[in-house]
DNA sequence: GCAAATTAATGATTTATTCAAG
DNA sequence: CTTGAATAAATCATTAATTTGC
């Protein structure tokens, strides 16, 4: 199994394949507390990886972000088979109670909501993030704040996971000169036939 | 931090606001078909209308995002008022024949997820898109493939709806030279005190 | 041992949902 | 309320593990 060789040249697969290291590195700062990279740091770790392998921006915005769902994936099914633990335990109790004849009315007002985090379409009124500590784990105070020299922890106006890609924008929206719309735009119908839905062909 | 540098004047806005022209010319394309543009359409979209006004990439990637959610919403609205409305005739008749002392038991295998479309995390096991066809109705036929002109509709690869933030990457992936992490790259703990996850300022 | 077939992981996209400015 | 902006969930698609028959 030698599926390093010719690494750079031939059979330039069609998706990124992470090198041990850069999986290594990756991993660490996961684990450190990285979850959702701004512009910047994203440029910054795919400098960084690019040193052990072939690597782009947006393998490390996939990255971070499919590890973050995945994560949160494994907790919550986690948490689902707990709670039908706990709900197969209601039901035997309650079956129970139905066997020995008892017929109090009280049935605990148990949301389904409850029971069924399956979806869970993050908590419906909270702020999103914060991956667990919904759920009472904590894991969201052990995050090393020693060296709290200023880095970059400013607001920094939005973080916007995705602006990295505006960053890089050639500036289309340059206010002054750009007086024409260019020669490409001579291509442009706008009636629109050209540019056809682009998910047709999915 | 007055994200645009107040390009304009004052007021640099933090989000964009598209004016009329601009507004027109994208509703004219979207009406023509255009759905999901890909990077190079993004572009040249970006560079027409930065004629008409400031305008970004990422919020014409947006406006057709939103544009074409937002119309599945509305028509998922009609249609699920129209399954209501069965739903209700269906109960309805289930009530008189209740009320006529008819038991028979046919009732029809009414699935609930025909009845009830609410959140239709599209066809759960089939080919997404198509947004509706699920339901049964049409819908999906009548995109005035008018003027059918071989334009490019060609496989072009993969459309891939978000790859221009990838063409616009300054290559970080260069596969020879970047011999070292660069410079930047010393601010590098890898122990990842730095890199807070940036959704916690959110 | 070793490919073809199958399954599990995971990179890459699309869609749904939510937040928040105006 | 409308809609630009952003994120999370669901899904697709390809690659790596793993199994299976030879």
């Amino acid at each position: 199994m030698s599926p390093a060789a010719a690494a750079v040249s031939s059979s330039s697969s069609s998706r990124w394949c992470p090198t041990p290291e850069q999986l290594m590195i990756l991993e660490e700062m996961y684990r450190g507390g990285t979850r959702t990279p701004n512009a910047s740091q994203i440029q910054q770790i795919t400098a960084h990886l690019s040193f052990y392998g072939k690597i782009e921006g947006k393998n490390v915005f996939y990255w971070f972000q499919n590890h973050k769902a995945r994560d949160r994936q494994k907790l919550r099914r986690k948490l689902m088979s707990k709670q039908i633990v706990h709900q197969q335990h209601v039901l035997y109790n309650q079956q129970q109670q139905n066997n020995n004849g008892l017929q109090n009315h009280h049935h605990h007002h148990l949301h389904s909501h409850h029971l069924l985090p399956q979806f869970s379409h993050y908590t419906p009124g909270g702020v999103e993030d914060a991956s667990t500590p919904m759920v009472g784990y904590s894991w969201n105070h052990h995050h090393l704040p020693e060296r709290c020299e200023v880095v970059d922890d400013k607001p920094m106006a939005r973080t916007y996971g995705r602006d990295w890609m505006i960053m890089l924008d050639l500036g289309p929206t340059s206010p002054n000169s750009c007086s024409r719309p260019l020669k490409t735009l001579e291509l442009f119908p706008v009636t629109a036939t050209g540019l056809r839905d682009t998910t047709s062909t999915n």
